[in-house]
DNA sequence: TGTACATCAGTGAACGCGCGTTCACTGATGTAC
DNA sequence: TGTACATCAGTGAACGCGCGTTCACTGATGTAC
């Protein structure tokens, strides 16, 4: 079959959409290509014509994802009276919404253990696609210049994402949610 | 063949602790019972007389682990002047030696992102492991009841796991060097 | 205008590999008589 | 005391399965002449 010209390029859009969901709800060893292209309609055998490899894929949808969740972070803090753009980012980053969907959310929390696995050239730049995210997200928090503003960028994901990944070992919800406020208090609030 | 009485104990327990390391290196799919049983030279068909299965190992080498880094970290917090023990605790966890030796390290760090994906029943039985972490080093924190310092326990060790997974794919010693310094200096100074 | 050929996204069978798990077997020692 | 049998940690071949990747093929459309 022939396809018009923009076909192949919607295809491989909507395959790194999909994995950009798939890895981060189900980890990079957790989401097999055959299954992933059948949920498009397609077969494994086309992956090929898209990527070279399914670790190709994987660092794409990396970046997919963090565009995305930069996307959604900066819309809220835009959207938030200009004092309150902290205030808005870590109540979305720690609210129950964002810990109840992982595939959605915010790649470091889904993905931190695994990416510090991989071999060095992808650890690489998963490392700069990540502090692309970060750097994304410093014009909304305080600091004397840009890059103390990214090093606490890079600080306060980090350590948000570590909470949203413990919390997410967490089946009762009260216990969650009780973990999730009391991280939104100990960054905003000044102690804990 | 036939051995002596204790045996069978001591290599149950000389499997639990290379698969604790193995596991925070590889993580739980990365290190196969086949190889992890040739390093402790047997073969992997005894493997079954000790566990019933993988993810049973799993667990209880989840827990040597979490005993293993609270054991550790106790022991800096208890060698340490009385009102320098966070110091101690933070400045440990969020060290260089730390940062390169997963293996030996937190479990939270190195397995984070995997927990979270684990069946409901394994990941409360890991979660429960988290906690009784936590619990241990409650001690050393500051805060008005046990209750307090349990909870500043878990939003520290959370805090901190997120910052050392970043600071794992990083690199460049000095950029890492960077993010686990500011980090100290979040949880020991005032602000930035 | 019509015909022969090239293109190429997608198909689906097949390959090779690694892994978790099973199982019949081994053989040194303990136990029953 | 000696003999026959039970025990059981460990062995290594085998099984079944899932997965990443390859490859010959399809067939609708574009292009050359």
């Amino acid at each position: 079959m022939r396809y018009p010209p923009e076909h192949k390029e919607e295809t491989r859009g909507r395959i790194v959409r999909a994995a950009s969901r798939r890895f981060r709800a189900n980890g990079g060893s957790g989401s097999a290509i055959t299954s992933l292209m059948r949920d498009l309609r397609l077969t494994h055998g086309g992956f090929y014509r898209h990527f070279s490899s399914k670790d190709q894929l994987f660092e794409e949808a990396l970046q997919a994802s963090a565009t995305e969740m930069s996307t959604q972070i900066a819309a809220v803090a835009d959207g938030a009276p200009a004092n309150e753009a902290l205030r808005a980012i870590v109540t979305t980053y720690l609210s129950e919404a964002h810990c109840d969907n992982p595939s959605q959310g915010c790649p470091l929390a889904a993905l931190g253990s695994d990416l510090t696995r991989l071999p060095r050239r992808s650890r690489d730049a998963c490392h700069r696609i990540l502090m692309g995210y970060a750097s994304r997200m410093a014009r909304y928090l305080p600091g004397a210049d840009h890059e103390a503003r990214e090093r606490r960028a890079v600080l306060l994901f980090s350590s948000m994402a570590g909470v949203l990944t413990l919390a997410r070992t967490i089946s009762d919800r009260s216990e969650r949610q009780r973990l999730l406020s009391d991280a939104v208090a100990f960054h905003l609030g000044g102690s804990t």
